[in-house]
RNA sequence: GGCUAGGUAGCUCAGCUGGUCAGAGCACGGCACUCAUAAUGCCGGGGUCGUGGGUUCGACUCCCACCCUAGCCA
């Protein structure tokens, strides 16, 4: 093997204005298998991430609830570092784009670009909310598309027919946020000189640090040519001020990357590492940055270009993902298919996930699916039926009979080392990233495993005479490759991992040890390794996952009383209704209609006779003598009992239900009502 | 609309630079076995390799057009 690499990796930085779905953990997934397959190879390597909080999303929600963005992306934050611990994401450090060093790496950074000539200031024109006293982001500008014609679209893509276009041009704008019409209004912003860049990032970009097909598309966009970067914002803003540009903020996706090396700092300060060593220009050392193809162009181009701009080291390579599709179907809420991770958790095990992900991923950027069916089969098959099978059928017999003692050699040498020879292939698989074929070299190993031990069938020689022997020679063989094929999956699945080294009673498993045999030794009890999925528990989880859209697709507002609103009215509809507190002066119920009261009403003059559909509600008894509203300009009609001359405002679903509005202490019959 | 990637057995996917490349796993059918979380082993059926042209002695593999899917367009 190779001299100990040291190496840095990253997964992006997700957003802290929401939870952590499946489709995030992907990438955690896979950034995560392979470091841990590189501290397997005995190379030092950190893999660091953070919390991405800075922006305007983070801070309209946090004022939507009422709490400042601090204490949300404090609480979100939360939330992500559980869901990752539980998936087995094995940071080395978790930190937050909120956080002083994010501040000091931010502003050093622009500072040295600012010296080196790569800012720029120019004035330009947006869109401004005149009623929040906003700029308005492309996204919080919804209208109509002007090439389709369809309704309620964002300010920058038509979601309809696929245009794309200028906020200015969309048809009817309206602010997101406060409904206002937006207005056009001029403002300082600061741009970063990408194009000064643009030699420096044709090689980088050729030299081998990006995946082919992504190097293409690059080529695509230089010969676009490389335009100015705005990576400023106004306030109010939820980030950190521009230095010595008062009331101008870093864009946030200008600081997020940088959270990277924040949190690498970070993890310096606890553990005596040395940050320069890493980030300085000419490290030694390597860094790579997994991410999705959706943010390819901040992390090829901004990224090399800013370090390098401000004499850090650029990336040894970046390396992006496809997205998660759910039964072949883009995650869709209506479809209750897009899943938090913490729903998964609250009915799956993290590891099947791990390693049906591993089986699906490759080193490119297409799309991978999670098929349940096929989630369910293949975890089962593969895993439960193979791998941890090898364990469960050999234990039996080296517990029984031998008291767990394994025999004190292999029985057949060859095999263990034909395993041994295909952890070359197996490696060379993980660290390009392929880590499907990997998963398919080890089952095929998993195969010839089983075969082995159909071939020897220890339960017939246990049946003979004067074999014990062999029996425990065969079932401790099975053990060795059992071991070798977890050492193997060690990435993938951590906890089984871990578990079957508690009952081997063996030292952590490791690329270096997995060629020594455990002879002459004891191992624990057997208990089952992994349990099979029940397709009724991803059901389950399906189920929860709709629960959860419901709930959020179904925000306070929308149907206050379980009523939706009616459309919106002007203050001169509502003065159009004449209402006027009555005194209610006689009731009684109506010959031959089951709702109905007759009401007598005293308006401070003139008395009404109203039909009220409130019988089922009130005895007439108890209505005499009090107060209600009632509309006093409603056109008189004409029912089969009688004309009724107005109508008495009650609240509530109706029969039983219903509930006489009345005027406090005080109000007078004939008061109107505004 | 432009660009990129992909469309191979019921499902999930391998197939490098054209000539045993028509494959694997799962699912399905039969047999064997019973140590194992009904697990495992052996055998088998099944695909005109998106559609239509073209180049070639020969194409899943090259070229053109079209259809479908996903993504990107700062």
């Amino acid at each position: 093997m190779t001299a100990t690499r040291r190496i840095l990796v990253t997964s992006a930085l997700p957003y802290a204005n929401g939870p952590i779905h499946i489709g995030h953990l992907v990438e955690y997934v896979q950034t995560d298998i392979w470091a841990r397959f590189q501290r397997m190879r005995g190379h030092e390597c950190y893999y660091v991430c953070a919390d991405d909080a800075h922006g305007t999303p983070i801070m309209l929600r946090a004022e939507q609830e009422g709490i400042t963005p601090e204490e949300l992306i404090e609480r979100v934050g939360r939330e992500h570092r559980a869901d990752f611990a539980d998936f087995r994401i094995g940071f080395d450090n978790y930190h937050s784009t909120h956080s002083p060093e994010n501040r000091e790496l931010a502003t050093l950074i622009y500072e040295r670009l600012k010296a080196g000539g790569h800012i720029t200031t120019r004035v330009i024109r947006q869109a401004w909310d005149p009623e929040r006293e906003i700029f308005l982001p492309d996204r919080y500008i919804r209208g109509e598309c002007p090439r389709c014609g369809a309704p309620d679209q964002y300010g920058d893509a038509c979601e309809a027919c696929g245009a794309t276009y200028t906020p200015e041009e969309l048809r009817n704008p309206r602010s997101a946020i406060s409904g206002a019409k937006p207005v056009e209004r001029e403002s300082l912003h600061y741009f970063f000189r990408l194009a000064d860049f643009g030699p420096m990032l044709r090689e980088w970009t050729r030299a081998g640090h990006l995946q082919p097909e992504v190097a293409n598309k690059l080529d695509e966009w230089f010969a676009a040519g490389l335009k100015e970067w705005d990576i400023s914002r106004d306030a109010p803003y939820f980030g950190f001020e521009i230095p010595n540009a008062p009331g101008k903020y870093f864009y946030v996706w200008m600081d997020a990357p940088v959270g990277y090396m924040a949190s690498f700092k970070n993890l310096c300060a606890r553990t005596g590492l040395d940050f320069d060593e890493w980030w300085g220009p000419d490290s030694e050392t390597e860094l790579y940055h997994f991410i999705g193809k959706d943010i390819i162009y901040f992390h090829a181009l901004f990224w090399p270009a800013m370090l390098h701009g401000a004499g850090f080291r650029t990336p040894s390579a970046v390396w992006a993902h496809g997205f998660l599709t759910v039964d072949g179907q883009k995650m869709s809420k209506s479809r209750g298919t897009f899943i938090r991770a913490r729903t998964y958790l609250d009915h799956l095990d993290p590891e099947w996930l791990r390693y049906y992900f591993a089986a699906k991923l490759g080193p490119g950027v297409e799309d991978i699916d999670l098929n349940l069916d096929d989630f369910v089969q293949r975890v089962n098959s593969d895993l439960v039926g193979k791998v941890v099978n090898i364990a469960s059928r050999c234990a039996g017999f080296i517990a029984k009979r031998f008291g767990g003692r394994l025999a004190g050699a292999l029985e057949r040498p060859a095999l263990h080392e034909r395993f041994l020879a295909a952890g070359a292939s197996i490696a060379e698989a993980y660290e390009r990233r392929e880590y499907a074929r990997a998963v398919r070299e080890i089952m095929a190993l998993a195969d010839e495993a089983n075969r082995y031990i159909d071939e020897r069938k220890p339960w017939f020689l246990a049946r003979e005479a004067g074999r014990e022997a062999e029996v425990q020679a065969v079932c401790t063989m099975g053990l060795d490759l059992f071991r070798i094929l977890m050492g193997y999956l060690k990435p993938v699945l951590p906890r089984v991992a871990a578990d079957a080294e508690a009952f081997l009673r063996c030292p952590p498993l490791t690329w270096v040890n997995i060629g020594e045999p455990l002879l002459d030794h004891t191992v624990s009890p057997y208990r089952p390794l992994l349990t099979r999925i029940e397709r009724k528990a991803v059901d389950a989880m399906l189920a929860d996952a709709r629960a959860d859209l419901e709930r959020e697709a179904a925000p306070q507002p929308v149907a206050p009383g379980g009523e939706p609103l009616a459309p919106e009215i002007t203050i001169e509809d509502f003065q159009k209704v004449d209402l006027r507190v009555a005194r209610i002066v006689a009731a009684e119920a109506v010959e031959g209609a089951d709702r109905l009261l007759r009401l007598t009403l005293d308006l401070g003059g003139p008395r009404r006779t109203v039909l009220a559909g409130i019988r089922q509600a009130y005895e007439p008894e108890a209505l005499v003598g009090r107060l209600t509203v009632v509309v006093a300009n409603l056109r008189p009609r004409k029912m089969r009992f009688g004309v009724s001359e107005g109508m008495v405002l009650a609240a509530g679903p109706g029969g039983r239900e219903l509930w006489l509005i009345a005027p406090d202490e005080g109000a007078e019959p004939g008061m109107r009502v505004r």
